[in-house]
DNA sequence: CCAAGTAGCTTGCAAAATGCAAGTGAAAAT
DNA sequence: ATTTTCACTTGCATTTTGCAAGCTACTTGG
């Protein structure tokens, strides 16, 4: 399978950049699948509650990874499975989560204002939380649901 | 023309409200334009480097405006016109479009240097800046190129 | 006042992206 | 050894996008 080539970007706006990557239906909810329920397998995405399709998540995730946004290792106990993880560069898009779901939170009717609230209250903390929680290589997620989404 | 009913969410996850609301390749980018430009007119819209097709820029203003983000209403010197304006909701994703900015800022080779300056060694001043020039009904772009896009 | 723009769309059609169901192949579990 | 599980891929129908060409109401220049 030929590695897939960056396209080039219809302008070096980084708006626009940022767009060209995340702006789409699925790529930012994989990146909270991720970020704040741990999830770090293909059926664990597929798990979540939206419903992305297996052949739009295989190509999501191999975008993500030519972004430098997530990486893959193999599960060392089990052969068939795929870890994914975040990268720097994805952790990152931890403050661009944040203000999406604050600004939903504002503007529409939407569930779990506990996280909300969590991101609220104290927004630096929250992030210094989320960046802890990836800061080694193999994040657990023992302490993960403080708040569901 | 019937008025474009809101299609039911995939979930009510906030984080899944502002992806199907702003999750496409043209809606952040028009608002983009409004916020930092002052782009107030479908010609203006139009103009942007990125060049958006007129059937879609005519769908995005619309859902937009479903969605509460801009409204609209007549240039009263030139009955053509229709002028394009930032809701208060609208308004209040400036700090979503900065943080988009500053992460491609730190993670992609992208140009506009000086506004990615700017939000960094101030967001908080830029931000009130947006909101101070939105805040009347008819914001004045005067002072609106002190960076370009 | 009339012809020639201009603004903001809509329409038609081809191409690309998405969604759904049904595989597939390798590894693990029973 | 057979069945299950995992991470995909494939085929095909539907939807969305992109491009070019209208179209209609309004304005402008002569």
């Amino acid at each position: 399978m030929a590695k897939k080539r960056l396209p080039k970007r219809r302008s070096a706006c980084p708006l626009n950049a940022s767009v060209e990557m995340l702006g789409d239906r699925w790529s930012l909810l994989i990146i909270r699948d991720m970020m704040l329920l741990g999830s770090r397998t293909f059926k664990e995405f597929l798990g979540s509650y939206e419903g992305i399709a297996t052949n739009i998540l295989a190509d999501r995730l191999r975008k993500l990874k030519v972004y430098g946004i997530i990486r893959t290792e193999q599960d060392p106990f089990d052969g068939r499975k795929l870890i994914y993880q975040l990268t720097p560069k994805g952790i990152d898009l931890a403050p661009v989560l944040t203000e999406m779901v604050l600004w939903a939170g504002r503007h529409e009717k939407t569930e779990n204002r506990p996280l909300i609230r969590l991101m609220q209250e104290d927004k630096q903390k929250f992030l210094e939380q989320i960046r802890q929680r990836w800061a080694q290589p193999n994040p657990t997620m023992e302490s993960k649901r403080t708040t569901t989404i």
